[in-house]
DNA sequence: ATAAAATACGACTATAATAGTCCAATTTAC
DNA sequence: GTAAATTGGACTATTATAGTCGTATTTTAT
């Protein structure tokens, strides 16, 4: 399965907001009221963001988000890092040691896995943000 | 995320299994058990596997499976399809009509999300099945 | 004939991942 | 000091995946 959650889907629409204001800050509420984003994951991601210095924020009252980064330079598979837990297609590629696959050392697949799965996240890192806003 | 359904890793391993036996045919349970693949599970993915001709079966005792095609023609996106529910990236492209998609006539992400589905897409079609047995 | 061993099928349950909610704290402008 | 914003953690709900169960059907050895 080849699938974006919606916690990137949110932060790309955030991202083409926050953008489109310039210098202006944005608010999380904003956001979430254009969009139709739920407040609190939104708030969420962004403060992600924030964390990864893609966003820089003010807090208190006028405050708010803007951008920090140039989004020309941040790949989806960046975003995908920052957000989603695990990118790893299949498990052997994400666990430290192989000591509990259940093919031991007759493993046919995980060689060809790994190549795969590093053509498809140098496809993801081809991908820009700023081609999606 | 990215990541292969438990389906098509067992799939895999049952193709394996099968094209390791040549002509003679291999039962569900010799599988199950060789490879630790829950049996009832394993006996569905067989089944669609039957039924898109991939594998070949004989009933009753003394029955089980056979190949029915050359693994080089198939690719890893044919098999997430035959096993897999959905594939697309994002929600929209699922979508027969983008009615209820919240962004409306004013997304800026479709047309680049279908871009990109169509190139992993594409990388998935390249990787044939027998790579990974 | 019948019992055994296999596939075939549908409905169900369990688990895990994702999505979303709630509540409280902190910051800051006025 | 209060209103409006970010920040943070814990919680619940929903959905997708994985796995189970029961039963029917097919075949063949005896």
């Amino acid at each position: 399965m080849i699938k974006l959650s919606k916690k990137v889907e949110y932060a790309l629409m955030a991202l083409r907001s926050i953008k489109g204001s310039g210098e202006n800050i944005v608010t999380a509420k904003e956001i979430s009221e254009g969009h139709n984003i739920p407040y609190d994951l939104l708030a969420k991601i962004l403060q992600k963001l924030k964390k990864e210095n893609i966003l820089i924020s003010t807090q208190g009252i006028n405050g708010g988000y803007k951008l920090n980064t140039d989004l020309n330079i941040i790949s989806l598979s960046n975003l995908m890092d920052m957000l989603e837990d695990n990118k790893a297609i299949v498990e052997c590629q994400q666990m430290k040691t192989d000591s509990d696959c259940i093919m031991l050392d007759d493993c046919t697949m995980k060689n060809p896995m790994e190549k795969m799965q590093k053509e498809l996240e140098s496809l993801l890192k081809s991908k820009m943000v700023s081609e999606f806003l």
